[in-house]
DNA sequence: CTCCTGGGTGC
DNA sequence: CCTGATCCCAGGAG
């Protein structure tokens, strides 16, 4: 089973705020540049129906829904995260197993406490969502199936409120009709190629050249979209060993490539990994730095370090030099820039919290 | 094989 | 006009 809470944050928001019911709701991500620059995060389908969804620039947001009255406000995480931990735990409490997704989905394994009956697992997930609204007042998307990529295709067959059971002999006949893109993996950039190669739907997948599709996504990706075609996946419900990277970013105040300058901006963001590192107990063995210059081009850099550290000196010095070998090695200005590290593992004990239980 | 960079994704 | 965080993979260099 897969379950997906229907846009999240905004309708944490409207539930938060009943005064802002009917209306356009759109949660953003402010980047402090000016007033209004940033990106949303999440809107509310009001918003939706005029081309304000997850993405677009707020600056377009306002104009898109100028005079309908509509609300913008700013991500709220820790209110999200609250709300998240509490409908997973409901989630994790009617299944042998339970992964905790992101902060809005979650898998569940419920082949034993459903006996194997589609019909009795349909139940639970009915009781479920009713639980979940009952708790939280949040509608949430549900699909169930055979294997984990059956299950997150079909939550999001039907939203919001949904609720879509595929069974084993129904799979290649709901797959067959859908869009390539539905599946999980396959962006903007794979889907312009697939468009190009006249492959529409995932039954067009399914009777590709299969050296076609390898030659093109390699060995790893491709194969793994070919059996999805075919409705294959033998991926197991469970979290896969904890988070492999910390990092952040934040937008400039203005373009620049003067190294003093972007350090400046650096400081805060390393002082939040660094009391995050200690915190949960980590240490990391590998600094990195990334630019986003003035024509959003990515520019990463990273260093793998002698022994694991945990101090954010050690990241301040190293981000330091890899933002002067990337200044150095460019021309353009920068307008964001971030540092990251990984190769994490656990300093103390043994408890790394690898997210929920 | 390891290290590093870039690209793609999806939320 | 363009957020912020994470993971995965390919491929080149050594």
């Amino acid at each position: 089973m897969h379950l997906d809470l229907d846009y999240f944050f905004a309708q944490v928001e409207e539930n938060d705020h009943p005064e802002y019911t009917g209306k356009p709701v759109v949660v953003c991500v402010y980047s402090g540049r000016d007033e209004t620059s940033g990106a949303v995060s999440t809107s509310n389908y009001i918003a939706r129906e005029y081309g304000v969804k997850a993405g677009v620039p707020i600056k377009e947001a306002i104009r898109k829904l100028a005079g309908k009255d509509a609300v913008f406000l700013p991500v709220r995480h820790e209110r999200y995260g609250e709300i998240s931990q509490g409908v997973m735990q409901i989630l994790d409490s009617y299944g042998e197993k339970f992964e905790y997704a992101s902060i809005d989905e979650g898998f569940l394994e419920i082949t034993r406490a459903a006996g194997g009956d589609y019909g009795k697992a349909e139940r639970v997930a009915l009781e479920i969502k009713k639980e979940v609204f009952g708790k939280f007042r949040l509608t949430c998307s549900v699909g169930i199936g055979p294997s984990k990529l059956i299950a997150k295709i079909a939550s999001d067959f039907k939203k919001p409120d949904g609720l879509t059971v595929v069974k084993p002999q129904e799979v290649q006949q709901f797959l067959d009709s859908l869009p390539v893109g539905k599946i999980p993996g396959v962006g903007p950039k794979s889907s312009e190629f697939f468009a190009s190669a006249g492959i529409e739907t995932i039954s067009d997948l399914r009777n590709a050249d299969p050296g076609r599709i390898v030659e093109v996504f390699g060995k790893k990706t491709g194969g793994w979209l070919l059996n999805a075609a075919k409705g294959i996946d033998e991926s197991e419900v469970g979290n896969s060993g904890g988070q492999k990277q910390i990092s952040r970013i934040a937008t400039l105040k203005r373009n620049t490539r003067n190294l003093g300058e972007i350090m400046g901006a650096m400081e805060g963001l390393i002082l939040d990994v660094e009391s995050e590192v200690k915190e949960r107990e980590l240490a990391f063995s590998v600094v990195g730095a990334n630019v986003i210059d003035e024509h959003m081009k990515t520019l990463s850099k990273s260093r793998t370090l002698p022994h694991p550290a945990q101090d954010g000196n050690e990241v301040r010095k190293i981000a330091r030099e890899l933002f002067y070998e990337i200044i150095n090695e460019t021309k353009t200005e920068f307008r964001r820039a971030g540092v990251k590290v990984e190769k994490l593992e656990s300093k103390k004990g043994q408890k790394n919290l690898s997210e929920f239980s």
